[in-house]
DNA sequence: GTGAAAGCGCTAACAA
DNA sequence: TTGTTAGCGCTTTCAC
């Protein structure tokens, strides 16, 4: 059932009926009622496609998911994000366009999509420091919002970030006051603009409490389980090992937490853990001290914020948006409950 | 640049220029490479939602994730088949569109797709035992590969899945020929047909074997961390507890890694572990006798199947495919190299 | 308050 | 080998 079949079965013209779907103002509220429940009665779908040539909005949101070539595999994450932002896009109609890509291959799939027309917005996940998608989309004039932030770019764009320095900041001075003096970072690959952040804050937070830093003790790669154990278990060996770790996912904490029993030391006795991520089943279990943030469901909640935001760019030109989430600190202990650490003032980075 | 503006730059008519960019016989050589020539040159990219609206095709494959209602939470499996999938699709020029929903609303969307024509192709995840949305998208005439099976649906139907009951029975015959007698399952939800197949080789393993079936050693839930923790955890505290476990997740994996530690006991010399994944570093570093599968990396490989298997379906509408993967068994020792256990007849379930 | 007609950018008969 | 013409299903002036 087309419109214009609709139409014809109605008795009106396709502008009439095509207008009382559509909610404009000037059709008689009898023709609008009679209308919407033939329509209802004939499960009438509007043609995408022929609806977005008419209009020249494609009403569709283009998420590019880089690969990594190394291990081939998608960051976890991405699903979490993207089950949050189709929550915005639902209600508002947009869908969701997705596509795979290696870094090689972002620049001219962006050039597609601009080109093609196939989507009226883009979400750009995983920024580097100085990312060069922000200037080729901005060229392209395609509306854009990133997931994160590229620090080394000073023109104005629109972004959802997690606060990643001031975790990592609160996350090292928590270590310091429980007394450690010898805190390890395993952190992602530097490239990415958050770990960047996340390292910057991990060492302002070491400094903040008198803490010299030791650059023995920051491990930087792609987040696996393989790499935490690894870095863990270097990091242990050390003549002088750290007595607590900071790291950014759950799937690394399992390495280390790995290496930390191979090493025949304790979770929660020898050993405290932080980690940025919020798989609480594990902490609940683990019995280790320590304290985590929500980042899983902040992921999706900047999801949420991020495909709004890029709605609001799209209808509004123009009008940027920027958007910091204050993840929650959780404090997972062995035997207590968990208690929130109330929320403490300082500048976001 | 529209075909339009580049016909009329050209002097030709559109149709030629249409022609020439579509690779239709009849136009002159030298024409051809003219056409070329200019729509590179101006970047030319034809637009899609027009494309589609003339040709009736909307080279869209429309990608249902469902998610789970108790834990909000996206299968990481999903994010795997779709990178597997966009490779068939990108040289064949189909794009990917996602919605993310819960169960309830998937009937609905479907039918949307079918009236609205928003995609040529669906991929059903995750199918029950007795899954509906077969005989749904059936009546809707919408073509659709499940990536899985739904055993008790009788009609045919289109699937890519791996050989879960092989799997399963493979692994419970290898712990049994270590000489283990209680063997346990940590398995997924058995609403899902996946999980059922499992179980059924699993048991049918056991039986080979001559050892007797205990439903006490058999567990279903989602699978997460704790889950796997304290149905291990609990296991361990039978007054004949298991010394062997079969998982399907390395999620579950390491809650029953934590489980055995917790409780006193090492890997690979107290308890073995067989887990239905593929993280190879975990296993290559954990010391655990076990086998394991390569699970992630034959969903790539069920993605890429699909997707192929789908396209066929909707360029040649009837053609039905049903192909099972035969997923690798490597086996991992703490300190020996792992070896490729011989293929194994036996009818695939 | 309703309708006729043009057009979004492309493909596909049909004609030449 | 190329061009003319009519649509794909919808929205949107403009006229009534």
């Amino acid at each position: 059932m087309n419109l214009r079949e609709l139409a014809k079965h109605l008795g009106l013209s396709q502008t009439t009926v095509s207008r009382a779907l559509n909610g404009y103002p000037e059709v008689a509220e009898e023709t609008r009622l009679r209308v919407l429940a033939a329509a209802e009665r004939h499960n009438y779908r509007p043609n995408t496609r022929a609806k977005s040539l008419a209009t020249g909005r494609s009403m569709t949101i283009a998420h590019v998911i880089p690969i990594s070539d190394r291990h081939e595999m998608v960051n976890p994450v991405f699903a979490d994000f993207i089950a949050g932002a189709s929550e915005a896009y639902l209600p508002r109609g947009y869908d969701i366009s997705l596509t795979v890509v290696s870094d090689s291959g972002q620049e001219q799939l962006y050039r597609d999509i601009a080109a093609r027309r196939s989507a009226d917005g883009v979400i750009v996940h995983a920024p580097k420091s100085r990312d060069p998608r922000i200037a080729l989309l901005s060229e392209l004039k395609l509306p854009f919002v990133v997931h994160g932030r590229s620090s080394e770019i000073d023109a104005p764009y629109s972004w959802v970030d997690v606060d990643n320095k001031r975790s990592f900041r609160r996350a090292a001075e928590f270590l310091a006051d429980l007394g450690h003096r010898r805190i390890a970072l395993i952190n992602g690959l530097e490239t990415m603009d958050f770990a960047v952040r996340r390292r910057a804050g991990f060492t302002e937070g070491l400094k903040a409490r008198g803490i010299g830093i030791d650059p023995a003790l920051m491990r930087s790669d792609e987040m696996t389980e393989g790499y935490g154990f690894e870095a863990a278990r270097e990091l242990l060996a050390l003549k002088d090992p750290p007595t607590a770790f900071v790291t950014a996912s759950t799937i690394s904490a399992f390495g280390i937490r790995r290496a930390v029993e191979g090493a025949g030391l304790r979770m929660g006795r020898d050993i405290s853990l932080i980690t940025h991520d919020d798989d609480l089943s594990y902490f609940r279990n683990g019995g280790e001290t320590a304290i985590f943030t929500a980042l899983r469901s902040s992921v999706r909640e900047a999801g949420r914020i991020a495909a709004a935001t890029l709605i609001e760019l799209i209808e509004t030109p123009g009008k940027l948006s920027q958007t910091m989430l204050n993840t929650d600190f959780i404090v997972g202990e062995s035997t207590g409950p968990r208690i929130r650490v109330p929320e403490q003032a300082g500048q976001p980075g």
